[in-house]
DNA sequence: TTGTACGCGTTATCAG
DNA sequence: CTGATAACGCGTACAA
């Protein structure tokens, strides 16, 4: 029973609650609340106590804290991929706010799988959490009923309450389509080519697509399937993606990637066939993704609040999981940064009100035609 | 204490072994073993045991058995960021490889703040983790100790063993420095510009730098603290460095980016002071990013077996974590990809067995001087 | 092959 | 304000 006292701890096993209660010379108990609700200790005991913690280098189990008070202070957080930088800001902003609030986090991915998803989120559940994450509203159904089952907090991101009936937290993403589509019609744009990921893995895909056809169809242009391509989120695949845009014969005078990515490989196929952009094409992305400020031109895109979401989500399950009821947060709106790969369309006169600067690359400025 | 025999669980509290027992009408141990080693179970016992569970959907308490069973089968994983790509290769695979061996990850950043990192580790410690991931090898040696006292198996990776006395999983960050200088030199390049992250947060750059003087030195080409700047991973910051370079005074014919954020940046830099690359400066990155392939002009690096870090980093921690003694493993070796961003010194020929194809771009042939 | 009984390290409920 | 004492849910010798 009894130990090494030797300071870094003894031969096996390790310093436990009841070994600083010896050493204080105090019922477990009281250690357990000199840690967890100091203010019920005396202020004498506490000293002795946080005295013996020093000693002892005591470090309290979190796993037998969890089954006793049955919460694991840890939270979930399920995203599609680590592999492109898109959710990076949410997760790191999620993890950082839960730091900040004593809790951990299990991270995941699925790969675009929703089969894997449900088996990932399980093991997740078996494991423990108080709360998780969603990317998306879009997920099986059973992962849905697990999560009532076992009675665990869960919000969706990168949505809006309007998307699905569950707590959601993010933006419209068929409003930021519609941005993207309207910016580029005033513009001049009427031939479009969209680069899109696949839809049916991916519920923000979906929206933005509704977006841009909603605001193309109200400016009565229509989008017929040989203009939109989807493709895989690798850059070689989005490049080939959007060569067989060309390959279809389209002569798209905007090309609309589905997140900053979409756009950048565009960008490149792009500018690799000798079409100059903004002069011959004009590129947009949405996302906002730390490249885009930086590509050459610097890609216009739609700025999305990525950290906003990790940060709110981190503290809306929290705030669950430590049972007062989370509140969902407003978020910061959609902002279009224009920058230099959108310009008029070709043979389009720029509009007086959208000269912004383009760091005096050459327009094309040709007469209305 | 009689439950809801309700499909989908009581109104409140989960099911348990128990429950599972009593409904398959045997002891909860002989369930625990029909789980975990059901080879000790009698196939009929087996049977009914799964049915039972299957009926009331049991899902075992990763708590209750980690406490039980003092181990977690959750490993930490503590990088220096999200906010790049660098990482993200290993931490995927890092967590795809943990997943199929039945463990979880816990993730971390430390933002490169050596105190935030002990912080974090210490918050994993305490909750419980069989194995830990680090990357680099230069940590307080108070997270050494921690580690060591707690007996928590660890690895250091993106590094090897010639670079500290722990375990480590990587490559020779040095020989990569040295490779890519050598490249330059055997280009006939005499004067570089070096764009570095701070060496004295992170042992990566410490070492390509130094590969790179030696490299150098080798050749009789001194590096002057001139041609030397330091600075974040912001692709903005970057840029505002590699001007720095050129502010200085300096005029190098190549510029050796610590990574390929770095040499993305510089590329931006450069490209945006209408320099031509690779006719007027040569550019080169490390670690083979997913974007540098496609750059215009493809970025020159080094190809780094970062995936390979975080399988063979799982693996590794997972057998320590088992008991069974973890082998290091042999990774593929770094090697150079020359690409579009690299070319001879102005003024000097291509030597013929370097004449890689570049894509049909034009390039400067002069005669030597 | 299966059951009994105890322990894992805390928290939480009640007395005192 | 502090101390017993009983959970928490499961793993595992040990016995049968």
């Amino acid at each position: 029973m009894s130990r090494n006292d030797s300071q870094p701890l003894g031969p096996k096993g390790a310093v436990t609650l009841n070994d600083v209660a010896a050493l204080a010379d105090v019922s477990a108990a009281t250690v357990s609340r000199a840690i967890n609700r100091p203010d019920l200790v005396k202020p004498a005991l506490r000293a002795r106590i946080a005295a013996a913690i020093a000693e002892l280098g005591y470090v309290p189990n979190g796993t037998a804290r969890a089954l006793a008070s049955r919460r694991t202070k840890a939270l979930g957080a399920v995203v599609p991929t680590f592999s492109n930088t898109i959710f990076s800001e949410t997760v790191s902003a999620f993890q950082n706010r839960l730091d900040d609030l004593g809790y951990a986090m299990f991270l995941t991915s699925t790969e675009y799988d929703s089969a894997r998803e449900i088996r990932r989120v399980r093991t997740l559940v078996e494991r423990g959490i108080d709360g998780l994450m969603l990317v998306g509203y879009q997920h099986d159904v059973a992962l849905y009923a697990l999560l009532r089952e076992r009675r665990i907090p869960f919000v969706n991101t990168w949505a809006t309450a309007e998307d699905s009936p569950y707590p959601a937290i993010g933006f419209d993403g068929r409003r930021g389509g519609e941005m993207v589509a309207e910016y580029l019609l005033s513009l001049g744009h009427r031939d479009f080519g969209i680069v899109m990921g696949d839809p049916t893995k991916s519920d923000r895909m979906q929206s933005r697509l509704q977006g841009i056809r909603d605001a193309l169809g109200r400016a009565g242009v229509a989008l017929r399937p040989e203009q939109i391509v989807f493709t895989s989120y690798a850059v070689e695949a989005v490049r080939h993606g959007c060569a067989e845009l060309f390959a279809r014969g389209q002569k798209p005078t905007a090309i609309i990637g589905g997140n900053d990515i979409l756009a950048l490989g565009s960008l490149f196929e792009c500018q690799h066939r000798g079409m100059r952009v903004p002069e011959d094409v004009s590129i947009i992305g949405f996302g906002n993704a730390n490249i885009a400020a930086n590509t050459i031109p610097p890609l216009s895109t739609v700025r999305t609040p990525s950290a906003e979401i990790g940060r709110s989500a981190a503290e809306y399950l929290v705030a669950l999981a430590e049972g007062e009821g989370g509140e969902l947060p407003e978020l910061s709106e959609l902002v279009l940064i224009p920058r230099g790969t959108t310009g008029p369309a070709p043979g389009v006169a720029l509009a007086a009100g959208q000269a912004e600067s383009r760091r005096g690359r050459p327009r094309v400025r040709s007469t209305q035609d």
